[in-house]
RNA sequence: GCCCUCGUAGUCCAAUGGAUAAGACAACCGCCUCCUAAGCGGUGGAUCCAGGUUCGACUCCUGGCGGGGGCACCA
């Protein structure tokens, strides 16, 4: 944590660094109170320290605060006690010069890195079956999968991204027979797919009409992984990693069947009517489910299981997969399947995207895929843009339902708060244009230099304090895997600047040390929109609009 | 029926068990001689219901009610 932050969160059982190495009570926070007059930071340390202490709440208040004074000497102006034990803290004009120096000589390492315990971590999202176009649905899920593994790196993890291709099954050879049946001319089958796209598709592969079902599913494939990576690339989402499904089926034995040797081992297995079963109820499922089929087909379930595991093999500390709402059914199984082979379930996460909801005209429309009635990524993208699309599907926690009516998207994308941010920063970025590029650098040194610009403006003391947040900020949306947040910090931080602005004259102001100190707090809260849009929200922060 | 999840203003949505529940859109009233009006100021408006735990509950527990999702030898 910062210096000049540092100060307060080392007193005695409070702030984060305090809850977590010294063991003290739980719960105790150091916070921007509610109201001015509650001072600039507030604790609720006395109120929890009073049981163990056998001290009145406002009595170890008082004390906290007495030792406090003594440590920070004119840091703090004053403290005052509040309320059942609050300890209210006010700062003093030194207190935030010092704050936003360490601000800008942080640089880019500026509310980064916090991570307790930095991990290897896979995260694997979208994993859209290859089978048809993605949906404003994988949308989500890109958008999010996306920002939380920026998140998590910003935070000091190490992170992949792993796209997972479900190219093996009963629904690639479906594919493949429906682009048979249309290369021929004939009716798709009764269970085939019918969507738009799969017309053109078969008319993209060369001699469709005479290849095998088998075969031309395997092109299929490719075509269509090729487009939902470039849908995704142009939705600025980037994967390390592409796992394919069907590379757990090859090799002798495979991976599926060596995962399957393992749980036999174990004996966690078992055959009734001719199938193999896992006794995942014994694992807290609800039921026991099936590997092998009766036919003796491999389920989704057991190459599932194998991927979990190789990528445990591959050396993850951590895995993170992001699921739509329609499979949280089957997160009971994996996590029993993932115990089963001895892995510590804390490690395998499993997060439910809620779903996406079509609304026309003011009514639910079913997404289906068969029918080829769905709003696609693309589509989103063409309608709205990528920052806007990003920031509607980012803005949301990720375990609500989101309603989705793109005529109304469309009118309203021009109301999207993400532009609100983006004429912050470009607002900004014209003052500094202004004040000169020599200008602001004589700045920057003017403030590490600490030189005296008398008395701050509440607007400018509420900034810095909204800057000063920024690592809490990321440390509580990456432990929270909410993303969210970013996009609430990001329109609070451009809030305060504009309050900023509109209260403080930057370029131009007098004395010219006023001006120095303001140009530097520009350029900080500049770099910080910058990184909330950018490194974390995947959006654009334009220099003029 | 069972399991999961969500219920906060007209709408969308935020809030590690803390003080008078944040913000956006919509509505209404004002503001461009001034570093970008994609802006600023102001007005009204909310925790589904009933119990419980706690000094303190939108938050935790129990029971309802409502929305969504899931309960395959599909993937």
């Amino acid at each position: 944590m910062l210096g000049a932050a540092a100060d307060l969160a080392g007193a005695p059982g409070a702030g984060r660094a305090g809850r977590a190495r010294s063991g003290g009570p739980a719960g105790v926070t150091l916070e921007r109170p509610p109201r001015p007059d509650f001072g600039d930071y507030s604790t609720n340390a006395a109120l929890l320290l009073a049981p163990a202490l056998g001290a009145p709440p406002r009595e170890v208040a008082q004390r906290l605060g007495a030792e406090l004074q003594g440590r920070l000497g004119g840091k703090l102006e004053r403290f005052e006690v509040a309320g059942p034990g609050f300890l209210n803290l006010f700062l003093s004009t030194e207190w935030y010069r010092g704050a936003l120096a360490e601000v800008l000589a942080a640089g880019e390492g500026f509310g980064v890195g916090g991570a307790a315990r930095p991990e290897r971590i896979l995260v694997e999202f979208v994993s859209a079956n290859p089978t048809g176009p993605m949906h404003v649905g994988h949308a989500r899920n890109a958008a999010y999968g996306d920002a939380l593994a920026r998140l998590l790196a910003i935070h000091g993890h190490e992170v992949t991204r792993e796209f997972y291709v479900n190219d093996a099954g009963s629904q690639i050879r479906k594919l493949g027979e429906s682009i048979a049946a249309l290369a021929k001319g004939e009716p798709v089958p009764e269970d085939g797919y019918r969507g738009d796209y799969v017309e053109p598709l078969a008319a993209e592969i060369e001699g469709a009409a005479t290849r095998e079902p088998d075969e031309l599913g395997r092109v299929a494939v490719a075509i269509m992984v090729d487009r939902a990576a470039r849908a995704l690339a142009a939705f600025r989402v980037d994967f390390d990693e592409w796992k394919y499904e069907s590379e757990l089926h090859s090799g002798a034995p495979s991976a599926v069947e060596r995962v399957l040797g393992l749980l036999d081992e174990r004996g966690v297995t078992y055959r009734s009517e001719e199938a193999v079963w896992l006794r995942s109820s014994e694992f807290g499922d609800d039921k026991d489910r099936v590997l092998v089929r009766s036919s003796g087909e491999h389920t989704y379930f057991a190459s599932d299981i194998a991927y979990h595991q190789d990528k445990r093999e591959r050396g993850y500390q951590r895995q993170i997969d992001v699921w739509g709402a329609d499979h949280h059914g089957y997160l009971g199984r994996m996590k029993a399947a993932y115990a089963m082979l001895g892995g510590d379930p804390e490690q395998l996460e499993l997060i439910i995207m809620q779903l996406v909801h079509l609304v026309r005209r003011g009514e639910r429309a079913q997404m289906s895929k068969r029918a080829g009635e769905f709003v696609t990524l693309e589509d989103l993208v063409g309608e709205i843009g990528v920052d806007a699309a990003r920031w509607f599907l980012l803005s949301r926690s990720h375990d609500t339902t989101i309603d989705l009516d793109l005529d109304l998207a469309r009118e309203e994308s021009s109301e999207n708060p993400v532009y609100y941010v983006q004429y912050a920063h470009a607002r900004i970025a014209s003052m500094l244009a202004k004040a000169g590029a020599e200008r602001v650098a004589a700045a920057l040194a003017e403030v590490g230099r600490g030189q005296d610009a008398g008395a701050l403006h509440p607007s400018e003391a509420a900034l810095i304090k909204r800057l000063l947040a920024f690592g809490g900020e990321i440390a509580e949306a990456a432990e929270r895997r909410a993303p969210h947040r970013i996009a609430s910090y990001a329109l609070e931080l451009a809030q305060d600047f504009t309050a900023f602005y509109r209260d403080c004259r930057v370029v131009g102001a007098e004395p010219e040390a006023v001006e120095s100190w303001r140009i530097a707090l520009c350029v900080a809260a500049q770099r910080t929109i910058a990184r909330c849009l950018v490194d974390l929200l995947g959006v654009t922060a334009p220099a003029e609009m």
